[in-house]
DNA sequence: AGGTTATATGAACGCACGTTCATTTCAATC
DNA sequence: GATTGAAATGAACGTGCGTTCATATAACCT
């Protein structure tokens, strides 16, 4: 008999799954813990007490620790792409620049730990990993470029460099994140209005 | 005897001073290690073979890690705040922000690790030593901040909100260093020219 | 009620960590 | 050549790490 024998919240069992809510609980600690004090730094002691159980039972839901931080990081960019891909896109290079620019601050407004480790655990994924978080971050960024190479092209725009434009807009527009507080001084939809009056005169449109 | 014996390349002597090559020689080999892997990813052990010597030989230059750490973040901000101050910073709000806006660029160009430590490390400072960078950060950033709240008032710049205008400002010109590489396809001068260009338009100049 | 199986425990593994310190080394001085 | 003292060694300290695994628990099925 131990401590924990006084557990007074059971985990629900569905038969025959073996993921119950232990799982996404577990994703979730990680996901704040790793935002708050970098992936390095976080034990997975650390992780378990935030869930609930003994380290030993969260490798009933991960390979290893690498593994949920490559979890978490793939997951949040496929969503990052599949809910751009659900958007609005606009009919002209303005119109999407403008649904860009609203849609991503927006997306990373409301999942910060996630964003902030997106950008600040790379250089914590072992090189396969990497590979893969880097096409996805790549593919996204073009998703960007595309719009600014289609404006310029088409005299909306004016960039002396799309590729540094695209970086440009991109560090800019992510850079909300650092400082934005939801008890702030701003409305969410006041900055990316904000936001998109910079960006648009920004590419000279 | 021991196989550092060998050691061809013997430490000067300077007879009185308790800091020769050794010291200058921990703090970049901890700024390039703690730039490339993080600060809690790394082990006293590894700078110390860095450098050369064993990792008790370390604690001849530094109190403990924590103090190393801090001491890379204050140098840099302090070196930051110090090479502003001798810049030339112009005769209007126009001609500050593009001094501003180019220097920020070349000297943050010039310090990729050091930028990204003082970014990235804030979270792993102790809370007396995050007060201490977080004041130096702010000081900074109420450079720009000033610069464009004279440029508003004095009806150059067209700006909706100052504060966020400073934010964005920033982040766009730091995010240079997470893609610039020395051997790409533009130069630095002409990095900071488009840079400029975005920044003028941005602020509606 | 008994059997099955998903899940959790808790101890243990070898290893690496930051830091300390008695001892050794060796250039500079006398 | 002897003395000095700053600087480096290398072993040791206690601690915590990621991970494994035999065992225990409890919800489900028959």
């Amino acid at each position: 008999m131990n401590v924990r024998s006084y557990n007074l919240c059971p985990m629900a069992r569905t038969s025959g799954s073996h993921s119950d809510i232990t799982g996404p609980r577990l994703r979730a600690a990680a996901q704040r813990l790793f935002a708050r004090q970098g992936y390095a730094a976080v034990s997975m002691r650390q992780i378990a007490a935030e869930v609930g159980v003994q380290a030993g039972a969260l490798y009933n839901y991960i390979p290893d620790k690498q593994g949920l931080l490559f979890d978490l990081m793939k997951s949040h960019l496929d969503d990052l792409i599949a809910a751009w891909q659900a958007e609005a896109k606009g009919q002209n290079p303005l119109d999407a620049l403008e649904c860009f620019t609203r849609f991503h601050i927006r997306f990373h407004l409301e999942r910060p730990d996630a964003v902030f480790i997106a950008y600040m655990e790379l250089r914590n994924l072992e090189p396969e990993n990497f590979a893969v978080i880097e096409d996805l971050r790549k593919r996204y960024e073009t998703v960007l470029e595309d719009i600014l190479r289609a404006g310029k092209e088409s005299g909306v725009f004016s960039l002396p460099d799309t590729k540094l434009a695209t970086m440009a807009v991109i560090a800019m527009l992510t850079g909300v994140t650092t400082w934005y507080r939801d008890d702030g001084r701003l409305s969410r939809d006041r900055i990316e209005r904000i936001y998109w009056n910079m960006v648009r005169k920004a590419v000279g449109a």
